[in-house]
DNA sequence: CATCGGATGAATTTGACATG
DNA sequence: CATGTCAAATTCATCCGATG
């Protein structure tokens, strides 16, 4: 049986040794791995600790005789420090029971190469580990559990198909057979998703790739009919809104426009203070999943000449829910007040721009909006659009 | 607003090699 | 073989942004 100074003598040298420039092999001179008994045990060196002083020494024997360690004690059987023998590797990690970092990593690399053509999302992830590996730096979002790192590239992968929405909990019974499985991995997959992906806000990532904790909605008001499995619903006789259930949404069998155009609100407030009679207005609910986008598809489908347009924040994210809602529906929605004059109007309600939005906006300058962008990075200011009067 | 993990660069330690 | 020097490697301190 392995006492446990033996084993604190041992993992810290090995410790060192896999952190070392010896493991990768790209060191360019010959290591030795040694740590000071004094710094590993302070009460070594205690006169009045005999017992401590004994038993270390026996561990230091012990592992000499087997040849995993160098040691040379003075006169006295005091040992300075412990060196390692990396030519007993193979045999040290079998006697102190550890899994080798060599393996771990081997192990890691082949799940990397399974799932990297995955998806773009994984692909990009997959390659930045790699590389990681090789220069020795720690895997990201690997917390030295491979079991649970399988099951977050698995959610990546299925969480990147889904197609209509699904409840957190029916995605991880239908993905992992568990209903518990994916929250404790969902965190750590929104992270990745979002640092190796391309999504507006955090927290949205997952109502963006249709998981949603409860049913969400899709509230309509203003000019147009609706009908449902039949029934007509004429919005113009309505004082305000309706909600449909997102899980009701392909039961809608029309949407007629009879106004001139269709407006797409980002937020709730201020979807509700929005009044004009001549637009149909939506709130999509926060989230631009595919139910939605099928959705407003199909009104195009059903009004291919009526306006579309997008109303949200004059900020990165607004312009970046604006490109998506554009690349994925393929309608061309016309921005709604997201520009210079409107920012000029309300000057006094923006904000200031993080270094973060600075970042994000860069990125968008040489699109479309690029005029309203380069303003907005030249004067340092946002505008929400609540601030802003309808 | 405290705290945490990760990145970076400076400071210290270590080892290889040469020399007397 | 003790000692000195140089380059390499490791440790430490500090910073930064993200997060609760």
């Amino acid at each position: 049986m392995i006492g446990k100074y033996e084993r604190i003598i041992i993992n810290k040298l090995i410790d060192k040794y896999e952190k070392s420039k010896s493991f990768i092999g790209e060191n360019k001179v010959n290591q030795k791995f040694s740590v000071k008994i004094s710094a590993l045990f302070s009460k070594y060196n205690d006169h009045s600790n005999y017992e401590v002083f004994q038993g270390v020494n026996e561990a230091i024997d012990v592992l000499v005789r087997k040849s995993f360690i160098i040691a040379q004690s003075n006169t006295a059987h005091v040992y300075n420090n412990v060196v390692l023998n990396t030519d007993n590797l193979e045999a040290i990690y079998i006697y102190v029971d550890r899994v080798p970092k060599k393996d771990i990593n081997s192990a890691v690399i082949r799940l990397l190469d399974e799932y990297k053509e995955k998806n773009e999302v994984l692909k990009e992830y997959c390659l930045v580990q790699h590389e990681r590996i090789h220069q020795n730096k720690s895997i990201q979002f690997f917390s030295n559990d491979l079991k649970e790192f399988k099951n977050l590239l698995l959610a990546v992968d299925e969480l990147m198909k889904v197609q209509t929405e699904t409840f957190a909990r029916d995605f991880s019974v239908r993905v992992f057979k568990d209903s518990k499985v994916f929250e404790r991995v969902a965190p750590k997959a929104v992270n990745l998703i979002f640092e190796f992906g391309n999504y507006p806000d955090r927290d949205q990532v997952l109502g963006n790739l249709n998981i949603v904790k409860n049913p969400t909605y899709v509230n309509l008001k203003g000019a147009g009919y609706i009908t449902i499995n039949g029934q007509l619903i004429d919005l113009t006789r309505l004082s305000s809104d309706i909600g449909i259930s997102s899980a009701m949404l392909t039961d809608i069998d029309r949407v007629d426009v009879i106004g001139k155009a269709v407006i797409t609100i980002e937020n709730l407030t201020s979807f509700h203070s929005f009044s004009n009679e001549d637009m149909l207005a939506i709130y999509l609910g926060g989230y631009h999943n595919s139910v939605r986008r099928e959705f407003i598809k199909k009104i195009h489908h059903q009004n291919p000449k009526t306006v579309f347009y997008h109303f949200g924040d004059i900020d990165a994210g607004g312009f970046y829910i604006l490109e998506h809602l554009k690349n994925q529906t393929g309608i061309d929605f016309i921005p709604f007040k997201m520009d210079i004059e409107t920012i000029k109007t309300y000057a006094k309600y923006t904000k200031r721009l993080t270094e973060n939005d600075k970042n994000r906006l860069r990125r968008l300058a040489d699109s479309q909006y690029g005029t309203v962008i380069n303003y907005m990075l030249e004067n340092n200011c946002k505008l929400e659009q609540e601030a802003i009067n309808l």
